[in-house]
Parts: structure tokens; C-alpha cells; sequence
DNA sequence: GAGTCACATGTAAGTCTTGACATGTCAATA
DNA sequence: TATTGACATGTCAAGACTTACATGTGACTC
């Protein structure tokens, strides 16, 4: 379902474009909001088609066919970014990883929490450069403003980790 | 594979245990780091048996089979833990209405927002009542730290977002 | 004794997602 | 002209996940 809206958000927000070009556009600026790749959005924008949510024209030269939203597909757009209830469905790797981190030894702990932040870090840096002057971010000013404030509350989390695992690390020399 | 790491993290802190508890300590304390419901448990279960990472062992009763981490499967979510880069997978619906929020007039959008900082609100009091003292959190400190970090990031963004969005209806408004 | 609730385990169908494979065009360049 | 690389579309198998269905026990209470 959440395919299918983000696609429709994508051709509502840019106007017709071909699956490719979606799989470009979630590329570059869905990628912190939403994953998929070339071999989800071809079928799944033929599905759309069968249910009268996009319009598909096909343009001569390579092989292109270009998807257009209909009202009906903007309607569905609408009905879902209004009414949707946030389930918060939570599938983190890195929480996982922060969640079983007592039962590494404190050295083990550490290299761990470091490559989490280094990696929080690099992400940040990402974030910061789609929303540097010269980059046209069509829309997604807010949801580039939610992932920078997640990304910084990682590397927050990494540092006050880091900090409590050196005092115990400290304190378990002394002993 | 995460699902096998939570369940093998979850028997190497807390001892033998059975699906049922498995399924009810996912609940209770890993909820907020990675979700599965038994019908995805139990036949992990059956498989990472299979694969040597755990032991079975019916005890009469009531049909119950408790389940004993080996010490391959505690290598191996060693290893995981010690070794697995952070892939970012993020899918988060809730980051997706954020994103796509542009495409609603100020009103709706205002509306989104205040939904998506009510439920922030009240996951993060679910997480700080976990926190509080009484609860014991045999593991999972980090990550509830984490969580928490997260939510109050969310919230913040909710607040900056009702903030731009209350200025720019004003604005329209002077108009 | 009947009913209800928490315990306890499963199956099956269907969807979502990934990764590997497969095919062909067009433009530039070596 | 041959090759490379970006363009452009797809299929298929396997794995991850959800929802609904299905079954049976033991303890307590009405």
C-alpha cells in the first residue's frame, strides 16, 4: 500500500513520469523515507494501472511508457495522507544492535556503538547536502528536516553510549 | 535473519524459554526495536532447530517446548552483533506523509502533523514508563534510550513543522 | 457442570521485498 | 566499427511478514 502511495506522490508532486525515472526519484529523494527498487515499482505500477489509479502512455523512442496519475489515483493519494492513522511499525537493525549490546564486553560494545555512529554520521552528512543551496528537493522539506533530526538523535545516542561504556570501561580497570 | 538475532539475544539474556514466551517478551520489551507475532516465531523456532542454534525440549504440562540457545547459535549471534554493518533500511509511513505532506493545503497538513505528534507523545510515554523504576528491563537500557531519543525527535519535528505551517496560514490569510 | 480466560501451538493463503537473471536501445568514444 | 555505459523494461524464485483460521489444555468462577 505505502508503495503505491509514495508512487502516487511522486507522480502528483512531478507530473508524468516513466517507472524508471520513479526508480530514480526514490533514488534520490525518497531513499530516507521509503526503499524499493526497479523490480517493485514496474509491476507494481501496472497494478495501479489495472485499478485506474495511473494512466499509461507509451512513448515511442526506447521503449518508454510514461505514467500519469488520474483523479481517481489523486483522490486515493488525498484519502490516505489525510486519514492514515501512523502505525508505527519499527524494524531497526541498529535498534536491535543497541538492544543486545550488554551482552558484548565492554570493548566489543564500543566498536559497535562507534561504527553506528560513524555510519549515523555519514547519513547526517547526506541529509545535509540534499538540503544545501543548488539542491531543487521538489518536496520533502519536512521529511528532510524529520530525517536530519533522526539522524543527529543517533548520533546523540551513539555519544552518550559511548560516554557510559568508557566509564565502565574505566571503572572495571580500576577494579 | 534479524528475526533469528532477536529471538537468539532474547534466550541468551533471559535462559530457556518457549515460543509463548518468546512471543510475549517481543511484546513486552523488544517492541520497540523489532516486531513479530507468533505465527512468525514459531517456525523459526523449528528452523533455527534445525540449523543447530537452538535446542528443544518438550516439558509435559501443557504441550510447551522450551528452548535452549546452543553454543553455535550463541557464536553466531555474537558474530552478528559484533560483525553486521548497519544497513539502513528505513521504512517509516509516518516519514512518508511527512514527505508527501507539500501535496495538502496548510489545514490538512496541520492536521497530519498534530496526529503524528499525538502518537509520538504517547509512544514516548510508553517508553519513559518502561524506564521508570519497578519496570525490569533485563536488557535493553540502550536501546530504550535510543527510543526514546527517536520520539522526542519526532516530536520535536512536529512541533518545528506545526510552527512553519502555522506561519505560513497567516500568512496566507494577510493575503 | 458450563463458560470463560490465559496458556500454548500451529497451518495456510496472500502480500511485500530482495536479488539474480534476462533483454534490448541509443549515444559517445576509442 | 566495436565497445562501453546510461537508458529502459521486465521475470522469477526465495525469503520476510501479516492476517485469518484452527486446535486443545488447565484453572477459575458462576
Amino acid at each position: 500500500m505505502s508503495l503505491r502511495i509514495a508512487l502516487l506522490g511522486l507522480l502528483d508532486a512531478t507530473g508524468p513520469a516513466s517507472g524508471y525515472d520513479l526508480a530514480k526519484a526514490f533514488e534520490k529523494s525518497l531513499n530516507h523515507v521509503w526503499q524499493a527498487g526497479h523490480t517493485q515499482i514496474y509491476p507494481e505500477l501496472v497494478k495501479m494501472a489495472e485499478d485506474g489509479l495511473v494512466e499509461v502512455e507509451s512513448e515511442g523512442a526506447r521503449g518508454r511508457k510514461i505514467y500519469a496519475i488520474t483523479p481517481e489515483g489523486a483522490a486515493r493519494l488525498h484519502e490516505w495522507l489525510v486519514g492514515h492513522e501512523p502505525s508505527v511499525v519499527i524494524r531497526s537493525e541498529t535498534a536491535l544492535q543497541a538492544f543486545l549490546l550488554s551482552l558484548l564486553d565492554v570493548d566489543d560494545a564500543i566498536a559497535v556503538v562507534r561504527r553506528i555512529k560513524a555510519d549515523a554520521e555519514s547519513r547526517l552528512a547526506g541529509l545535509e547536502c540534499l538540503g544545501s543551496p543548488g539542491s531543487e528537493l521538489f518536496t520533502g522539506r519536512f521529511a528532510l528536516d524529520l530525517g536530519l533530526r533522526q539522524a543527529r538523535a543517533m548520533v546523540d545516542w551513539a555519544e552518550a553510549t559511548l560516554a557510559v561504556l568508557g566509564e565502565r570501561k574505566a571503572s572495571l580497570q580500576g577494579a
